[in-house]
RNA sequence: GGAGAGAUGGCAGAGUGGUUGAAUGCGGCGGUCUUGAAAACCGUUGUGGGUUAUGCUCACCGGGGGUUCGAAUCCCUCUCUCUCCGCCA
């Protein structure tokens, strides 16, 4: 959420940003409903005020034992008038905050102004020793492969459950399970991260922090009998871990990383985009989140990245960084990194992370403050939070690049200690 | 799922309709004392909103609603915590 104070003081700023993140330009209707609000609270406030002085004055006389009739009569009415104009008050804010919940976060003065993916930015790749882009003889894309060594049974997962829901199998799962734990312990031995195992399920609030709700309300599977969500990144849980909380400033930063599925509807994207893991609705993914104070976020930005590219060269798997362009970044995000991962069989780049400040966007709507140690005053911390990765896009490129011309599939070096084997097949 | 108890400021814990934004204790901060520290003593110590304000004012005692001239206090409802019973990986 945008501080109102600043819409209000810096219209033509905020009305910049939402242009320049494709976004209907509100700010008009925004400051008409301001405008409104105080109007009323200031009249709202007087009668209150009134109110709350002669109540006082009917306290004294009875104490006194004389009699107070006459002014309850009159402040009866007083009382109905202020009821009268909360109820209008109510009405306003209402419109006000839930206007204000649909307005994203302004892109970051850093933010290439652009419209679509197209006009992101790449700011660096990096490629293994040896790598080539040219295509192996008879390379089998991640699905095959899956088939053809039993790592990966999409059709059972789609008897089972529907289509978008992968099985893994035998030395598959245990692959998936290898790099989550490999990524978990790298992140914590290496970057001083806290683990964190959060619930799956969250409440409405928790969405509403985040960002998520009410805008991506389709996009999210829904336990309508409980009013639980099924959460799309590990984001929402572990950063509402803190809501409505008012930390110290020596314990920032705060670092968490944590291993979640993630469950996404993907409501209306199907067709060849969708194949195998390239699109899924449940898939694994271990999540970095931090809550910082806010003139260290940006350095933190790039330090998120830079622990996530630590895992890929780990891993020795090509991949570049993008700076998405204003018009690509997501709803609450201020700057964002996408780190793709290459594909040979697809022959193109796989978003498998993406790495976000959100600035004081969620912690406004989360309430997350800290306390400042010298002159004792909180203010909202800024939050971020990164894919360390994501495991069915990184899968994809893992496989295709570690694939043998006899259709084997190599375990990179750093997995073998949690597989306990070195090939498939 | 059933029965009961509870939710108050950083923590502990009073308050059951009338100067209570809230006693008291602890903690925190500032000061006196001290070579320094501790102890003792004195002072101070919540958050948010409105207002061209060295000020005034409103709201907040788990969330929401109601009764009343007036609610932390009474009523309804939801959530959460604890105890007991049931069920259960």
């Amino acid at each position: 959420m945008l501080d109102i104070k600043f819409i209000r003081e810096f219209p033509e700023q905020v009305r910049a940003g939402l242009i320049n993140k494709n976004e209907k330009d509100r700010v008009d209707e925004v400051l008409e409903l301001d405008k409104q609000r105080r109007e009323n609270l200031t009249k709202t406030e007087e009668l209150k005020a009134r109110r709350n002085t002669v109540s006082q004055e009917v306290g004294k006389l009875k104490a006194k034992g004389e009699n107070a009739d006459h002014i309850i009569a009159e402040m009866k009415s007083v009382a109905d008038q202020i009821k009268e104009m909360d109820e209008r008050l109510r009405e306003i804010e209402e419109k006000l905050t839930n206007l204000l919940m649909y307005i994203p976060n302004l892109p970051h003065s850093s933010v290439p102004v652009g419209k679509t993916a197209e006009e992101n930015i790449e700011v660096r790749r990096w490629l293994p020793e040896g790598f080539s882009f040219d295509k192996q003889e008879g390379l089998l894309d991640h699905k095959e492969l899956g088939k053809k060594l039993s790592m990966l049974d999409f059709d059972r997962g789609a008897k089972i459950s529907g289509s978008g829901f992968a099985v893994y199998t035998g030395r598959g799962a245990t692959l998936e399970r290898a790099l989550i734990n490999f990524m978990l312990d790298f992140h914590l031995k290496n970057h001083g991260y806290t683990e964190i195992l959060p619930p799956m399920l969250v409440n409405k609030n928790s969405m509403i922090g985040t960002g998520q709700l009410p805008k991506m309300e389709d996009d999210m599977y829904k336990m309508e009998r409980d009013e639980l969500y099924a959460i799309p990144t590990a984001e929402v849980p572990i950063t509402n871990l803190h809501n409505g909380e008012i930390l110290n400033e020596s314990d920032l930063p705060v670092n968490y990383v944590g291993y979640t599925a993630c469950f996404r509807r993907e409501a209306g994207s199907h067709g060849k985009e969708s194949k195998g893991f390239l699109r899924v609705h449940q898939f694994n993914k271990v999540e970095m989140v931090k809550l910082v104070k806010p003139e260290t976020s940006y350095d933190e930005l790039e330090k998120l990245v830079g622990n996530a590219e630590a895992i890929l060269q780990a891993l020795k798997i090509p991949y570049r960084i993008l700076m998405l362009c204003s018009g690509d970044l997501s709803f609450s995000a201020a700057k964002c990194y996408d780190i793709e991962t290459w594909s040979p069989a697809e022959n193109r780049w796989l978003e498998a992370s993406s790495c976000s400040n959100f600035e004081n966007f969620q912690a406004r709507r989360a309430n997350i403050r800290f306390r400042k140690t010298d002159d004792k005053k909180v203010e909202f911390v800024h939050t971020l939070n990164g894919s360390g990765l994501a495991t069915s896009r990184l899968m994809v490129s893992l496989m295709e690049t570690y694939q043998t011309p006899e259709g084997k599939l190599i375990v990179p070096e750093v997995l073998q200690k949690y597989t306990g084997f070195n090939v498939i097949g």
